[in-house]
DNA sequence: CCAGAGCGAGAGCACTGCTCTCGGTGTGCT
DNA sequence: AGCACACCGAGAGCAGTGCTCTCGCTCTGG
């Protein structure tokens, strides 16, 4: 995939990626809030001017770090093995996103929490974004969901999404998707972000068990032999 | 209130009160990553050096204001009146803290998005944000919600919470309030931030059908319809 | 082989949070 | 009433930031 590159070419990309690793190096550190241009630039022993030569602001450098991210995210969740019981299934696919957070918190922070700069770009990330609820929606497609009653409104925009992601559940269970996808992410911002702190501040028993809750309510039967396979650590 | 008040006392808490008016004017004008002392104390017509008398940092002043709006969200949350149904009760609850929040997004960024400093001192901040779940016990509490069962250690975290609460909600439904918690507020979040932009982007139809299933999901009678499903454990 | 695009370095601007010092002023105690 | 002292506002200053501009050097396509 080098082939046929310049050797300018091939030197802009490494040092693109040299700059976004090592930015990715002090956002796992520090936080987005003190990423420097400077401090990466330094890092790199080069002037922190020449960092513009491959991201025209410090915004577009993060708005690239959020791309990463959501694929990185994307593709934690996507390593997880189908298993033919879906109710397992989705409970290793909510863990991956969970395991995934809690290893790269800023990281997460940077792509749901609250937006860092005045507003994000939104077009470049949707795509990579939607990896993560594609995930659960072929989890849910792998059961056999019964439908449910949507007001008319909701339904068209459910009917319209589903044709996004060329699923083939009924808008009922799609819905039901969406409403533990949401769930599934204000738990774990949650937990990261100092919420459950006087109540349920060691995390683990209570995702544990929400998840199980949200696939039943999903419509996913839930495997009663809870201590045949346990959530991984 | 204010007798017994020095003419300097009095004239401190009202500038500190002039500070944090200005800071949340910037605040939910640009957000909190704008917002800068020497802009605040400029719009004040003070030196800047002079805000340091008041707040020793920054980050003390965001502080500040996350607990302000904690109360603000708390005090709107709380006006809500009770109804003899509490399927309604709840749905006038959730419908508050998403109008408070879409009406205050900077704030609700604020407290529930990414932490922005280095890190937030909790204790200073856990008794007001204890407001929010704890009217949606209060809610809880006015239905009759079944039991559930709960696995030991989560059980023993919920029981410590409900006495934390002074609750009298079973474990089991303490659970699934707290479940419907974190769905709220992820959902409220993932509206606020973009994230529903490509699937349930004019939310109101989505959060509308989200809370009653939630309420269904609780154990609350859906007014609407004769005899609801109960939740299954 | 050479014009021009790409590139790195340095200086510089406007801004930030924060500290320190310096006078003036209101306050509580004697 | 007078006075010591804590309090307060202003200004200068430090270290750091994002970002721009200009200057030479180098690699590249024609």
């Amino acid at each position: 995939m080098t082939a046929g590159q310049t050797a300018r070419e091939r030197a802009r990309a490494e040092l693109t990626g040299a700059i976004k690793d090592e930015a990715r190096r002090q956002l796992a550190v520090d936080g987005a809030h003190q990423l420097s241009l400077r401090a990466v630039a330094r890092a790199l022993g080069m002037a922190s001017s020449a960092i513009y030569r491959y991201f025209p602001s410090r915004d577009e450098l993060l708005t690239a770090l959020i791309i990463d991210a959501y694929d990185a995210l994307g593709e934690a969740v996507e390593a997880v093995e189908p298993v033919a019981e879906p109710a397992l299934w989705w409970h290793a696919v909510c863990t991956a996103v969970r395991g995934w957070a809690l290893a790269n918190r800023h990281e997460y922070a940077l792509i749901f929490g609250s937006p860092v700069p005045g507003y994000r770009a939104p077009h470049d990330t949707v795509a990579p974004a939607a990896r993560i609820p594609l995930a659960l929606v072929r989890v849910a497609e792998a059961a056999d969901l019964p439908d449910g009653d949507l007001p008319a409104e909701l339904r068209a925009q459910v009917e319209h999404v589903l044709g996004l992601a060329g699923s083939t559940l009924t808008p009922g269970a799609m819905a039901r998707v969406m409403i533990t996808w949401t769930q599934l992410f204000g738990m774990i911002g949650f937990e990261l972000f100092g919420q459950l702190v006087g109540s349920a501040d060691p995390a683990d028993a209570f995702f544990d068990h929400t998840v199980r809750e949200m696939a039943a309510f999903l419509g996913l039967r839930s495997p009663n032999v809870a201590h045949a396979i346990g959530p991984q650590p």
